[in-house]
DNA sequence: ATAAAATGTTACACTTTCCGTAACAATTAA
DNA sequence: TTAATTGTTACGGAAAGTGTAACATTTTAT
């Protein structure tokens, strides 16, 4: 799945837990609402799950929910989440002679300066939180700290 | 080819065009140079042509040449040029009931937020030139306007 | 004129990656 | 005990990427 389809389908998951908190929603209740696979969900989910975005619970009743507030959640944090690849990925040519040769050289100078480059959308995303998308989307949240279950 | 590939690649050969200005540089002198592939350089190279900052001529001694001072050629030219996609491209899901439906709204919501992020990354590859780069390569440049045929 | 060399473009087979689905062990609650 | 759910792996078809070849067209040298 592309960096991007991951993000914006993490997003929408989130969203649609976030309205529907909380009670826990199988990735199959999210599929139904968001679209897509419910397998495929699960992969994103756990990796969720794994930066404590959201928690699951497995069991008759069990599912997804959020554990942090929309507000505090922003879209660098769900990108490196769901996603290994810097946002702004380099793809060089591979060096076939040694390591100090004119190929690595080059290679070497470009994935420095495509990290510049990568800091700045990572600065930017961290600046657009779950809320404000939410807000924009006319989307009520119905998170609240004092209902997230305790690890 | 990936679009970082593109871009890394048509530095390349732009910065030997302007290692060996004047003299034209046939596709196959620009692949033995800085490696990949003489036919599919030639398609990059004719999009660098398309956007003025090489020009190319045929037949026996032809081959391309600079047209452009490499402080006056940015990263962000070069990309536009050969990629038509943003650097920052949104893979959204793709609707399946009508124009105004909810994923709709979303994926509209998700191009507007992803654009701005876009703009980020062209004002910052605007602010570097090629020869910026030939500098930190320590690539001598030989280009000089007067040598450059007119069209 | 002729031949040689180069671009510009298209086509193709091969490889790699993507994607939806299925499967199943582990876990949990009723 | 049973049913529902997560978490993970595997797989086959689809799609995209990659390197190479082919060839009409253009241009220059002889």
């Amino acid at each position: 799945m592309s960096a991007s389809k991951k993000l914006s389908t993490s997003v929408k998951a989130i969203c649609y837990l976030a309205e529907s908190f909380p009670n826990p929603k199988s990735s199959k209740d999210i599929s139904d609402n968001i679209g897509g696979n419910a397998s495929k969900l699960r992969q994103l989910l756990s990796m969720l799950a794994k930066n404590g975005i959201v928690s699951s619970s497995q069991g008759i009743n069990g599912g997804f929910i959020l554990t942090k507030h929309p507000g505090k959640i922003h879209l660098q944090e769900v990108y490196c989440s769901v996603e290994d690849r810097k946002a702004f990925h380099l793809d060089v040519n591979h060096s076939h002679g040694d390591s100090k040769d004119r190929t690595s050289i080059f290679n070497d100078y470009f994935l420095d300066l495509f990290a510049d480059v990568q800091v700045e959308i990572e600065d930017k995303m961290r600046l657009i939180s779950l809320q404000s998308i939410m807000n924009n989307l006319k989307i009520k949240s119905k998170y609240n700290d004092r209902l997230v279950p305790k690890e």
